[in-house]
DNA sequence: TTGTACGCGTTATCAG
DNA sequence: CTGATAACGCGTACAA
């Protein structure tokens, strides 16, 4: 176990101080060529890297990021870390990945500790149910960047990188009434979050602007999970006048719809139309395609390590970003009628 | 942007030395109960926190983990990286992630990165064309520990957590042939890859093991992709005697490979029966559930952390661990016959 | 039981 | 152009 090299050693090899080498190392103009090319050689030599710790404590910068979100192992936000960390890494920043499991004490808590380990930034999705916005603040009261991306909440000074919900809802809507859908169902998941009530919104207006008729029966709260969908589906048809057509806030709610109804016998797309969201792989996997919205991800990853790279430049100025991304409609089997071509 | 608090202001409040602070905080036993008491309460009271950088550099430990993997948004990968982060947050370690993109020199150059962050640890999965340990050596000769897991590579001092991808392999083609299928092909991915060369071993040997023959037009080579597995799928039934069965490395490769076979109206389970690999979650979403081998993603992460943590204490003494663990058949309607009920 | 002094590896400031 | 010195915040021998 070879000990590191510092500095020290490659000028005490060089007869110099370890002040000169450091400025030899960062092309410091008022060092001579020859001194940094011996310096530069000599450092490759003995294998010198950089102590990032040490210039951590001096600079106060850690190089480091915090990227805070409900669980990883989820379509949405594994993609989003991945566009996250393409973008940063080539930047020279490392990337730390906490999951709050949708806990608010344990995503102050996490917080705490990223702001402790002197993070440049932090680049997070909040967990279902925070309201306060204390341990926002405090990032915020730091001078660090904070960038929300998918869940966000509204916090002076914090940036935001979100999809445009109530567009893709809308335009799922819109299209479900292409197909010459008229009793249009949707599935919501829980409307005290902004993500979701945005797509029920979307949904309604849709509605409202096409003088289709909004029915309260139609709408449905349940968890993303197919036995929800298969029991959600069950309700809707056993209503007096069962609709025709089902907008899901989530794409395993329209999955479980969509094997319930085959199960009953009803026809997909001919008799019943079906779009999920969020463009899950599966979605593309099944004979019967599902029609869903894309939130491209990765792209919101991306655009999240940018606007957090645009700050740290902008150095004193942070200005607050609002991203709005466009989502995309799948039109896939689930709800394309022959008899209609899709606009 | 109020500055952080150090020890040393909460020493000048106290009108005691930094030194003694410090102490109090590590509850040092030669420390006066009351002196700690009082410490405590101004450090709660001036909303200290320890700054972690700082005690980086001093102790050496950074108290951060590099996870260093292909590619983040893939089932098994994401699921590890969601293990790793449930073992090691609560133990104050934080999980730094880079993908290699199954670059070997992208790989290098992410470790020598790692190291020079004092990482305390290393998991990692390798990329898939490596075949140069040096990078790895490094780590080790360092003192650092180093925990490959799934894709691994011969080290001497490095642990490693893996599937036993030969018995996987081995208990999906012993199930094939419980079926009664007798003409069993088998798609494997990229066999200089450990994982997939395994899997093909596994398989030959349950064909050897039961008698039955081994063909070697049967096996396949192929991406793990939907389109590929059609493809083979179609040259497997161009054959002048096709198989009755397939064991698919991928589920992809088995997905696609259903999908060829329903086109041309081969019965499923009741002709040919598919097992897949890796139990993505869409295997059990399709009406034609897919029966498949599943590799335990979350207790692979949750493993190697606790492998890591296992090194960590044991100081000098850090003996390579190989853990291997076993997969678990998943059988569903692709390869269940009726008429015969699986042991 | 507490204080003093130093080092972890770097960069920045001030001299020269 | 380069050297000396301080400082980032903490822990710890050594001394008292």
């Amino acid at each position: 176990m070879s000990k590191k090299t510092t500095i020290y050693d490659i000028a005490k090899v060089l007869n110099i101080t370890a002040a000169t080498v450091s400025r030899a190392l960062n092309n410091n103009p008022r060092i001579s060529e020859d001194t940094k090319k011996l310096v530069q050689k000599t450092a490759k030599k003995l294998n010198y890297k950089q102590n990032s710790l040490a210039l951590a404590l001096k600079s106060g910068k850690s190089k480091n990021v915090g990227v805070v979100l409900p669980i990883i192992n989820r379509n949405l936000f594994s993609n989003v870390i991945r566009g996250i960390e393409e973008e940063l890494n080539p930047m020279g920043y490392n990337v730390i990945i906490c999951q709050t499991h949708d806990d608010e004490k344990k995503e102050a808590d996490i917080i705490q500790n990223l702001l402790n380990a002197q993070v440049d930034g932090i680049i997070m999705s909040i967990a279902r149910h925070t309201k306060n916005t204390e341990h926002f603040e405090q990032i915020l009261k730091k001078n660090i960047p904070l960038i929300f991306f998918d869940r966000k909440i509204d916090v002076k000074g914090a940036s935001s990188v979100t999809l445009d919900d109530f567009r893709g809802a809308y335009e799922a809507t819109q299209h479900l009434i292409e197909q010459g859908c008229t009793k249009i169902a949707h599935f919501t998941v829980d409307r005290s979050v902004e993500i979701y009530r945005k797509r029920y919104e979307g949904y309604k207006q849709a509605l409202l602007n096409n003088s289709v008729v909004f029915n309260e029966d139609y709408v449905l709260s349940l968890e993303s999970k197919i036995e929800s969908g298969k029991d959600a589906a069950k309700k809707l048809m056993e209503l007096d006048i069962p609709p025709d057509a089902i907008f899901s806030a989530s794409d395993l709610g329209a999955l479980g719809a969509i094997q319930y109804l085959k199960g009953i016998g009803v026809q997909i797309p001919q008799d019943f139309c079906v779009v999920g969201f969020s463009n899950e792989p599966f979605t593309q996997f099944m004979e019967l395609t599902i029609s869903t919205v894309d939130q491209s991800p990765l792209l919101m990853g991306k655009t999240a390590a940018k606007v957090f790279l645009e700050q740290m430049n902008a150095d004193n100025l942070k200005i607050e970003r609002r991203m709005v991304l466009s989502p995309s409609l799948k039109i896939r089997k689930s709800s394309s009628r022959l008899d209609y071509t899709p606009s």
